[in-house]
RNA sequence: GGGCGCGUAGCUCAGAGGUAGAGCAUCUGCCUUUUAAGCAGGGGGUCGGUGGUUCGAGCCCACCCGCGCUCACCA
């Protein structure tokens, strides 16, 4: 009898979705399009409620969705929910006459818009006296709204909350709905990258947008996505850094350029790792890791400061201070510090002994340099709770970094850490070509030894070093990760809008 | 990819080898300032899938699918 139900899945047409199919009939038949096509807002719900004294007995129009209903008979109370907030209103059967009797074809999950005026009920909720009411959009999908209550102490107590990660994850929409916290770390999310990017544009640096699809990938260790593009018949993958552009523009007369894009690296996923995910690389003139390092602990002592308005945040058990200058330490005086072993007088076995006794599985095939970072990462990174940069790391690690200017044995490289976890990676970039060369050469005998992250040889850009690119600095701010610490998730799932999924059949 | 766990109504979850359960949501009736509204009554399930064991499987076994946690690699 519902023609609707062919465009369903037979399997997703339960009662409830026949009920409102129902219901959407009926609608039609009085001749109320469930479909319109605007409504004039006057204000938004949160306005009304913070300036209730301004709006008390005054007339507003507010749209939203309904998320609450308690139908008495004659009279009826609901919330909505707009983008802001939401508001109870009050509905009155001798007061709206059809409309009342149409009220009754709408749910939970509808779209409604509302014009009435602003009153205070018995118990002391600040409500619109509905005058009139519009059907904005009707819902046809049950939404697993749960019920709330607030108790003695002010405490929000939610039954039945909406929590299946897999739904969550997969109908975000429906999660954003329901969760309202979800969309609260969304919201913050939008700022931090805003706050960036202003910081960015203030400092007089460049926007720009370089290929996601490229026939080289590099700028970094890791397996990229593999794709095709057939009117030129040419593999390309999926960029796994914006690097090597980015040094391409300072080459071309650039003094700074940031970008803010995604990156992909075709790898495992988990609670740290996305497929897809969004970095913040930025490339400065003139500059080198010392000047890089004041410049991230003041990017990011500013973002925290207009965000939570204190130097100071409280994660788990711990204060996290950002006040510059932050700690700055060599890798292998970290170490030291930690188990006083000196990692570069130490030789490979020693070192390997050392991680072994620790609790560390190495490969076999791992060189000191590899196995000095997993002692570092493993052993000493989890205990960086409070700002530090770790630098001094080893050359064969770091094929795009400059020499250190008084060690030949490490490059001038910083990675930062806060609460046990990397916010950035940074260097004096490389700018002479010869070097260069000799790297990519490097990098191109271990993977014909195997190693398949290892970076690939780009001719281009050592041709473009070759015209000389001017001293640089170069950093990378892995967005999500720093959301995660701005925002308290301990997923990454938790920051990215449609995480990636497995697909659902 | 390995290990551990999970998948039962729209949502949150119980379920002992023997007729499939609860709360909320939904439906019907009553109810004109309610708020987890209330009262009374009703409907709703391929128990993730496919095989197997058994007189009998939501429960036991095998395989598959999906998810979570975790280890390994990475940012």
């Amino acid at each position: 009898m519902l023609n609707q139900n062919d465009d369903l899945h037979p399997q997703d047409i339960n009662d409830l979705i026949k009920r409102r199919l129902e219901e959407l009939e009926e609608l039609k038949k009085k001749g109320i399009d469930p479909y319109p096509y605007s409504f004039d807002v006057s204000n938004y719900t949160n306005e009304i409620i913070d300036n209730f004294s301004e709006f008390e007995g005054k007339d507003v129009s507010v749209a939203g969705r309904i998320m609450s209903l308690r139908r008495m008979g004659k009279a009826s109370f609901a919330h909505i929910m707009d983008s802001k907030g939401r508001i109870q209103i009050y509905l009155k059967k001798d007061e709206i006459g059809n409309a009342y009797d149409n009220f009754k074809l709408m749910d939970i999950g509808d779209i409604i818009g509302v014009t009435g005026f602003v009153f205070k009920t018995k118990t002391g909720e600040i409500s619109i006296h509905t005058k009139s009411l519009e059907l904005l959009s009707k819902s046809i999908r049950p939404i697993p709204i749960a019920k709330e209550m607030i108790d003695e102490n002010g405490n929000k107590i939610i039954y039945d909350q909406f929590t299946d990660k897999e739904l969550r994850y997969r109908q975000r929409y429906v999660d954003l709905i329901v969760n309202r916290d979800v969309k609260d770390v969304f919201l913050k999310r939008a700022k931090i990258v805003k706050l960036m990017r202003d910081y960015l544009d203030n400092c007089g640096y460049v926007e720009v947008e370089t290929p996601v699809l490229q026939p080289l990938y590099g700028g970094a260790a890791a397996r990229p996505f593999i794709t095709q593009h057939n009117a030129l018949d040419m593999r390309l993958y999926l960029r796994i850094a914006d690097e090597l552009y980015l040094k391409r523009l300072i080459v071309g007369g650039f003094e700074g350029v940031y970008e803010i894009s995604k990156d992909f690296r075709n790898e495992g996923m988990d609670r740290e790792h996305n497929p897809e995910f969004t970095m913040l690389e930025l490339y400065v003139a003139y500059k080198d890791y010392y000047w890089m390092m004041e410049f991230v602990e003041n990017m990011i002592f500013r973002l925290v400061v207009k965000l939570y308005g204190s130097n100071k945040m409280k994660i788990n058990e711990h204060e996290v201070d950002f006040t510059p200058p932050w700690k700055r330490i060599s890798m292998s005086d970290a170490i030291k510090e930690k188990f006083n072993i000196d990692v570069h007088k130490s030789d490979e076995k020693t070192l390997r002994r050392f991680a072994t006794d620790n609790g560390l599985e190495l490969e076999p095939s791992l060189q000191k340099a590899k196995i000095i970072d997993e002692i570092f990462g493993e052993l000493v990174q989890p205990d960086l709770i409070q700002p530090t940069f770790i630098h001094g790391y080893p050359i064969e690690i770091s094929p795009l970094a400059k020499i250190h200017r008084n060690d030949k044995n490490v490059v001038e490289r910083f990675e930062g850490f806060v609460f046990g976890r990397e916010l950035c990676n940074a260097f004096s970039e490389l700018n002479d070509p010869l070097d260069q060369r000799k790297r990519f050469e490097d990098q191109m005998k271990m993977r014909n030894a195997g190693d398949e992250e290892a970076h690939m040889f780009d001719e281009d850009f050592v041709r473009a070093l070759e015209y000389g690119m001017p001293p640089t600095a170069g950093l990378g701010v892995g967005i999500d990760r720093l959301v995660m610490l701005l925002t308290k998730q301990t997923s990454i799932r938790d920051v990215i809008l449609f995480p990636q999924m497995r697909s659902e059949k």
